[in-house]
DNA sequence: TCATTTATGCGTATTTAGAACACAAAGATA
DNA sequence: TATCTTTGTGTTCTAAATACGCATAAATGA
């Protein structure tokens, strides 16, 4: 066995948000330290000795965002050699969605130092982490049309509307309104809850909720979860 | 910066191998060493400080099996702290194909050390490579239907039977021949050699060719393989 | 050698799912 | 109370998936 290994084992994750139409954000946080220093990178940091890698990245996430995770899974292991200019470290980048009412960023790390940034405006990234954020961008285009993971970047009960918009936003394309409606509401695993809501001007809309257990037992007799559009 | 972590990183890999009709394997090796001396396992170690994972993977298979990869892609990365029974030891796990002419084992390494398993005759393994190796299948059972990646499994040319049988085999499903050839065909990714197979009865095989060439071209005008039966 | 068996190659009707589309209903606004 | 905005629902048209039938080209063996 070759004992003169040298290679750090680190976690990264790309945390998706949403919250309206046009806007999906990712978290960000500004290094504090060197290499990088000052720059925007990924939450992420070096695996303790006896955590698991899920462990290690709720732990980093908490320590330098306060934020709570809805849905994590893993991503990509990203290991070239020289991918850190200090020793080599491996990153086992994680893809996470958080729902609108754990948005916020705990109060007491320095507000200045972890911001949500919209899609389109990411400044130059430490790292790889440019990278790594492309691949889970993928990731979330690719997976929302044969998972119902839309579901952890909404609000447990929400109107139609968000969730069509959330599918225009994401897939960046126009989805026909009656279509879609039709085909989510077939699969039989959202539910129309009795309440309403009434905000803005127009007709008020039911508020829908997506019933995860139900999913969960349709999964076991084969159905799959497909909602594709031109 | 903690500078106490202990963690190995090593590189393991599901190879496939197809046959025939009903006859999909998984290459093997018999660990010479402890822990679970004499167990079988998936072929891989250590990956060393100055080479990528893709090229500890592919030295690690030539190593320890002689074989050459045709599909090469990352898995999975294992990393629950207790997965070695000595040290701490991430296990980024490697999913690959092998056309049926590069099937054969490096005579050099003695063949009672590595064998083809078929997939419903394995073993008992090591670690935690039982849960790898399902993972890998259920990679393989997916990617079939919307990746072409069946043709790193047959030979350059090939009948289309073997094609249908293939599908048959891994999706472990009936297809109906002639819907299945047409669809297949409709991709306009496979061409007709002007070649023909004539072994054991029935009419001769014309033999097709996967054209990779012109589904990269398809691929940018977002064209989507995508083969799905009931 | 000629009927039988085995597997390939091609075509067509039927069913199902997707795409395109229009108008009524409920409240806000002015 | 007329107008604006957004929600909610139904129907037609089109394309794709499915389910088949039958002819063809060899090998087999009675």
């Amino acid at each position: 066995m070759k004992v003169n290994q040298d290679i750090k084992v680190s976690v990264d994750a790309v945390v998706f948000g949403y919250e309206s139409k046009n806007n999906l954000s990712v978290l960000l946080i500004k290094r504090g330290i060197e290499p990088f220093k000052g720059k925007w990178a990924l939450p992420g940091g070096l695996v303790m000795n006896d955590e698991s890698l899920e462990e290690a990245v709720e732990r980093e996430l908490s320590e330098e965002t306060g934020i709570t995770i809805d849905y994590l899974e893993q991503l990509y292991t990203f290991g070239t050699p020289k991918r850190d200019p200090r020793n080599r470290v491996l990153s086992v980048s994680y893809f996470g969605l958080v729902k609108p009412n754990h948005f916020n960023i705990k109060a007491d790390t320095d507000a200045a130092d972890v911001q949500w940034f919209h899609l389109n405006e990411i400044p130059k990234l430490a790292f790889d982490h440019q990278q790594i954020l492309d691949m889970a961008h993928q990731r979330l285009k690719a997976k929302l049309s044969y998972e119902p993971i839309g579901f952890d970047l909404l609000s447990d009960e929400f109107p139609f509307s968000d969730l069509e918009n959330l599918y225009m936003t994401i897939l960046e394309k126009e989805i026909d309104r009656r279509n879609f409606r039709k085909k989510m509401l077939s699969f039989g695993i959202i539910e129309e809850t009795n309440k309403i809501e009434k905000i803005g001007s127009g007709r008020p809309a039911k508020l829908f909720k997506f019933n995860k257990k139900k999913f969960k037992q349709l999964t076991v007799n084969d159905f799959h979860f497909d909602i594709k559009f031109v």
